[in-house]
DNA sequence: CTGAAAGCGCTTACAG
DNA sequence: CTGAAAGCGCTTACAG
């Protein structure tokens, strides 16, 4: 099968080159006749103009990148997802690049610098140097960065409204009279969990209930060290009856920890997580978690994107977008025990 | 930043196109000094050759397409994880797609040959129709399918062994004690089923298990409709004291179903699923299953892939691979009940 | 409304 | 070992 090209189907449709490429690209002026006898000719032959040499011809790359972190991350299937859908209505494609946990963007940085493809990209943040995905907005890829870990740089992001979920959990756990509340967090240095924090504190401080430092463990979110900080915590005779845990994984330790010490879940103590990773919904007790929209994330980081490489939107503002999360209620929290 | 080209380079170096071109693809034939010479001027420069100028004087595509599933499907991530582990190794750049349950290949395949842009494409399967796919391979884009859920087609494919992980897990059971073995079953069209369920059948014919065919309900993967039929099961007087699930979520509606019989798991009933997701690990009690070997698989595939587009090897046989299983053990299955 | 021509940034025979 | 030239398949002023 030989490769029709556009020098074919002028040819086959009696006009110039010009004439074919104005039809390819919907300008307004060619005949409508003319219009109509080019296409049916692209139709009949099956042709497809070829994209590297319209990319090269116009200047335009018709690609964004996608970094997406390793196997460890249950978000990344739906953050994806969102991606996909809003690019998949553009002409651009989207370039899929991996960055794995052990290692700096570096190395997939300089690929993507190297093949020159992507117009710009979305990365779905992992907590690595932030340093190199500067460099690349600044040799001029724009980027746009999901469910930001990293604090200390100035990219345009969306995330959840961490705040207001936690505080809406904490609120939760309040109204089910719990007074006695730990806060099973995560690092200090990462933006979401102080977010987290401050939420946490806020609806306490709100609800009269004065804050216990002894409450807050920080765990790094590494599960076995959260079920120990957890277990010691359930052994003072003064132990909370809840404990909002600042991810799911967390949260499962908590219960683990709970079990630990004989204590049931939510009877003895409520446990309320963050993110709803798939297995949320699986796990005994069901666990009430906040629901982060990770599909409408990705859907507006790309829409970010695409607004700053549109031509003519020039260097915008690097906006951080917060979008609203959800509480879902489960079988894991309940009243306060007597 | 103005952009600089291999003419830029060339007239820095004092050299001509021709060999700075050479240069970038590691011709032999340019001497050391020149080589060195240019490769200083590049690095200088921050050079970097313009991939769509060169796809197109070259005539070949440096991009792969992957088509994923939407967000259903528990196993894509490490399937990506494996292709995109070989395909970094290569000059390829891996272009997402996604294809969603509700519609069909046939947008994708579209879009796909539209942009004319992927060398080869490797697409993880869903329950859809593989025309669309066929006619890709037809027009000369080479498609490897991973984890093949549907059955009539001829098109290379990896997968697991579906047969032999099968086979161990009904073993597992059958070395436990167990007699009464039921096997809740998917969608009886699909291969990797067919497979499992004769796995299911000859481990039990070979420790002299007879067959009994009400033990095997079809769920079609349903889990309502798998809570539903299995409570049936355990309602009669010679219940099975052990279920093999052809996937773990139907494993979990088994166990919902014991706990509608006011059952125990192990105790009084086992249960072993099949593709270890990760919420396998999070059940309660954790999850008996065969884990799939999906990371291994993707890279299989995108090493199949690229075994037939890598310039030389014409048109090779539809090799369908199969991939060892591993069973794991956990707290689902236990010794038969006296 | 349409065509001839130059150009996008590389690569690749072909000479030398 | 190196260079001049033609070519990959499009697009885009520029004329007409």
């Amino acid at each position: 099968m030989e490769k029709v090209t556009i020098r074919d189907i002028a040819r086959l449709a009696g006009v110039s080159k010009s004439t074919v490429s104005l039809v390819i690209n919907n300008s307004a002026r060619v005949d409508s006749a003319t219009r109509r006898r080019v296409l049916a000719v692209i139709r009949e032959h099956n042709y497809v103009p070829s994209a590297t040499a319209s990319a090269l011809a116009k200047g335009r790359l018709p690609f964004i990148g996608m970094i997406v972190p390793g196997l460890t991350w249950r978000m990344v299937a739906p953050i994806n997802f969102g991606v996909a859908s809003v690019i998949e209505r553009t002409p651009y494609e989207i370039i899929l690049y991996t960055s794995t946990n052990d290692r700096d963007y570096g190395p997939v940085i300089e690929r993507m610098l190297a093949s020159g493809l992507s117009a710009g990209v979305v990365v779905i943040s992992q907590d690595q140097a932030m340093k190199p995905l500067l460099d690349l907005h600044e040799h001029g890829v724009p980027v746009v960065l999901v469910n930001t870990l990293g604090s200390d740089f100035d990219l345009p992001s969306v995330e959840a409204d961490n705040y207001e979920g936690a505080h809406g959990a904490v609120r939760h756990l309040l109204d089910l009279g719990h007074r006695r509340i730990a806060s099973l967090a995560g690092p200090a240095t990462y933006p979401c969990c102080q977010d987290r924090q401050r939420g946490y504190e806020d609806a306490l401080s709100e609800a009269g209930v004065p804050l216990d430092p002894t409450l807050t463990p920080r765990s790094e979110f590494e599960p076995p060290k959260a079920r120990e900080l957890m277990r010691d915590l359930l052994g003072h005779p003064d132990r909370p009856t809840a404990v909002f845990a600042h991810n799911d994984v967390t949260a499962y330790a908590a219960m683990e920890a709970a079990a630990d010490r004989g204590l049931r879940v939510p009877e003895d103590l409520s446990v309320v997580g963050f993110d709803d990773i798939p297995s949320s919904a699986h796990v005994k007790p069901a666990l009430t978690t906040v629901s982060q929209p990770f599909e409408e994330m990705g859907a507006q980081a790309a829409r970010m994107l695409l607004a700053t490489i549109s031509p003519g939107a020039e260097g915008q503002a690097a906006a951080r977008v917060h979008l609203p999360t959800t509480l879902i209620v489960r079988d894991s929290t309940g009243p306060a025990p007597a």
